[in-house]
DNA sequence: TATATTACCATACAAATGTATGGTATTTAT
DNA sequence: ATAAATACCATACATTTGTATGGTAATATA
């Protein structure tokens, strides 16, 4: 019974999303109004109506802040965002070469760790799958062995971690990839983080 | 300077951990006094304030629901593991905790959610290894397909599982293990529960 | 013993919050 | 042309919510 929202409640739907998912709650009339400009309550009161009753949010009466998605992917945000800067998050991710991951769009972990949910199947040999969420902690030092996340050349990749002599080697468990040599100094690549965890859901479907 | 939690203030802060991965906002005061019998908000008041000073949320004055975690560490919570269950061969669970695991909040644990610790191979073709932990839920009802945990004859085991007329199917992923069928009337069978996640920690060693 | 911490209770109050109602103007469907 | 939906405004009001203050009792700490 989901109707097509109007531009504006489009807008304020996407608002939603990113303060659940970013923010960790659901804003209240007030902040609403106040993001979009409007002067009182009532009219964001009127446009979450219109939202419930197309069915993509519920409410439950009398409760503050009690906005719900009914959408599907409550982990990640469906719009797709890949290359822009996530707000508040220190890693810019690009639509090109990542064979790897998608842009974290659960996270806003507490300080510093953050979250990329895993897209392909090169580091299917580690035991890493399409889908699955990796937990990355950025203050970590690679040591050698280790799964690295890291941006070379503007391109996010995940990849094993190897330091030799004057390189930097990074290491596809999938032997379809070929390793990446580079020169430590090369300027254009640096250690985004070190995955420290691997969680996956099985709630919902699953892959494969 | 985080000094230690009572246990009155890790049940607390155990619930709006809870709350806020699983329901996805935080409790106000009320909602958290109707949750633990208390007649007013102001217990709960000096309660949180109390899990302020000792530095494990932050509030931010006025707004309604502001509690935020600031859990660095607390990103992971500690988690009993049951026991361990074999996926290959039968194994009996141990009645006590075994050992403790740093679970990332972004797991879900449901309310009387358990983790299991996999060993044995014969998930492997399911993405799960030996080493792995299990999130187990015990309230579910089993649909076909799903993985869970059950008792047979005094043994554990995870398997895939298939309802069929009159008996119930358990399939290894692992094509090297026979699949066990079971009347829906042999008494010595019981399921345990689902596997509704699986968590990795990559900070130690990793099995090969 | 004196003092702080913990664990509750009760009452009070301003501000925040959700909701109800009524209004105007524009656009979209019938 | 008429009705319905959309997009705002204003005001009013009962609850909810967070906070402040004061009190009691048990326990832990100095």
């Amino acid at each position: 019974m989901k109707k097509n929202l109007t531009e504006i409640q489009k807008k304020i739907l996407d608002y939603l999303i990113d303060q659940i998912k970013g923010k960790g709650m659901p804003p209240t009339l007030a902040e609403i109004a106040g993001h979009f400009g409007y002067k009182n309550r009532a009219t964001v009161q009127q446009h979450l109506a219109a939202i419930e009753k197309k069915g993509f949010i519920k409410k439950n009466a009398k409760l503050s802040r009690s906005i719900e998605l009914t959408l599907d992917e409550k982990f990640f945000v469906p719009k797709p965002v890949l290359g822009e800067v996530a707000a508040g998050n220190p890693l810019t991710i690009y639509p090109d070469a990542i064979d790897t991951i998608e842009l974290p769009t659960i996270a806003r972990m507490p300080k510093d760790s953050f979250l990329l949910r895993v897209k392909g199947d090169s580091l299917k040999d580690a035991y890493i799958f399409s889908g699955d969420i990796v937990i990355v902690n950025p203050n970590l030092e690679p040591k050698n062995g280790q799964i690295v996340v890291a941006i070379l050349d503007d391109a996010a990749v995940v990849k094993r971690f190897y330091k030799k002599k004057n390189e930097i080697e990074l290491i596809s468990e999938n032997p379809e990839y070929e390793p990446i040599v580079i020169d430590r100094k090369y300027p254009l690549f640096k250690i985004v983080g070190i995955v420290i965890g691997v969680y996956r859901s099985m709630e919902k479907k699953k892959a494969g």
